[in-house]
DNA sequence: TCTTACCGACAGACAGTCGGTCTATAACAA
DNA sequence: TTGTTATAGACCGACTGTCTGTCGGTAAGA
């Protein structure tokens, strides 16, 4: 029973599982035995390939990280499309990001999952804004926004947006959440310069599909 | 070599040693054992008064939370201060926190603690931004601010620093901290509806005491 | 005498290690 | 071409030490 396959095949199947499994159970609340297992493998093929259990998951927040801001730079670095509608497209691209991540953020925001939210984070909070504060400078020039901090604009939303809407960083109503995102696009409108409403459209596309206005 | 106490104070002697080994080690980094070994109790004893590792983690939030925000409110509540000195204060309340867990907030922002500091995260945030937000309000009705948002934008302040000024979220060069907290000025002065410059004085204070302006 | 606080041996689980084994391929000989 | 051997990379699983949480029992004070 013993199957011989390429480091980095292996590497990537160890990671699927442990994607899986991270996600359906948590960092500490999935043993090294639960991955191993899965993948069908020993125990020390798995310390071949990693070195520790937190070595695994530096590993899965690099792919996904790779993934995830690879896929927004691209949209913002497409000059042809319009500055609304970049952001716009960035914005959904860090939302769904592609192929099989889908689940991955669904699954951080659980207590349990705490070290690899908080690693997460980082990355989002390091690599994001910049991609769309830049996208925002576009709009300066172009004479659509009107402020001398796009980037650190951009940083404050950003990591507003990931607090916020953390699943149980605060427990909030139906009511909650529309008051918050009202407030939310009054807020952006002042820090970017923009008049009262402008973004009214833009806003709408975070209104959960429901598209209700509450004025 | 049987010691006898009451069960409160006993509490207090396990989460005072925590308090000091999850600062200096981390929360998966100390073992219940060092914990029971600084106290001199028994492993028994231990969970006779707390039912898991983690429930000693939440009592030592709880307590933390207690003393913080208590202290926060108590100054909020004192309307005879002006609104501009009794948010300083109030800042001041929640940046030094009384007696003994200063030592908290320099170790809390730790890779190692996660946990910790995800769930003292959730505290602040849950509990600061109310608080601003009243005295805000109040502030709004003297004509000192202009926004239809206080609450909303106190979570969003609040949310920013406590994220930026986290260690390793963000590794900044003091260049950086800088031109962040001109940017922070600026964006706070927006989203309160003062005039620009207004808030120059509020901002020394977080100045790290280098009363430098830089303007 | 009864409750409250305390004890420490123990079970079960887990992360990481280590010596050793298999296998594909390369290098070389016949 | 065919057969043989050498080598390195992939793999194995028993084992170690450590850790958390449990449980039956014990001392002390009211």
């Amino acid at each position: 029973m013993r199957i011989v396959k390429e480091a980095e095949e292996r590497r990537n199947e160890i990671l699927d599982a442990a994607d899986q499994l991270f996600g359906q159970k948590g960092f500490d609340g999935t043993s090294t035995n639960d991955i191993l297992e899965k993948v069908g493998i020993a125990r020390g093929t798995l310390y071949y390939h990693f070195k520790s259990k937190e070595d695994i998951m530096d590993a899965l927040i690099e792919r996904y990280n790779v993934r995830l801001l690879g896929a927004a730079q691209e949209v913002a670095a497409d000059k042809s499309i319009p500055v609304y509608e970049r952001i716009m497209r960035v914005v959904m691209a860090l939302n769904i990001s592609g192929e099989g991540s889908q689940e991955v953020m669904d699954h951080i925001h659980k207590p349990q999952n705490a070290l690899m939210h908080q690693k997460i984070q980082k990355v989002i909070v390091r690599g994001v804004p910049p991609i769309l504060g830049e996208i925002i400078r576009e709009g300066i020039e172009e004479g659509l926004f009107h402020t001398p901090y796009p980037f650190e604009v951009m940083e404050m939303v950003v990591i507003y947006l990931n607090t916020i809407f953390d699943q149980d960083m605060i427990e909030m109503t139906e009511e909650g959440r529309l008051s918050r995102l009202q407030a939310f696009a009054f807020n952006i409108e002042r820090l970017l310069g923009v008049e009262s409403g402008s973004l009214l459209h833009l806003m709408q596309m975070f209104d959960g599909g429901n598209g209700e206005h509450h004025e």
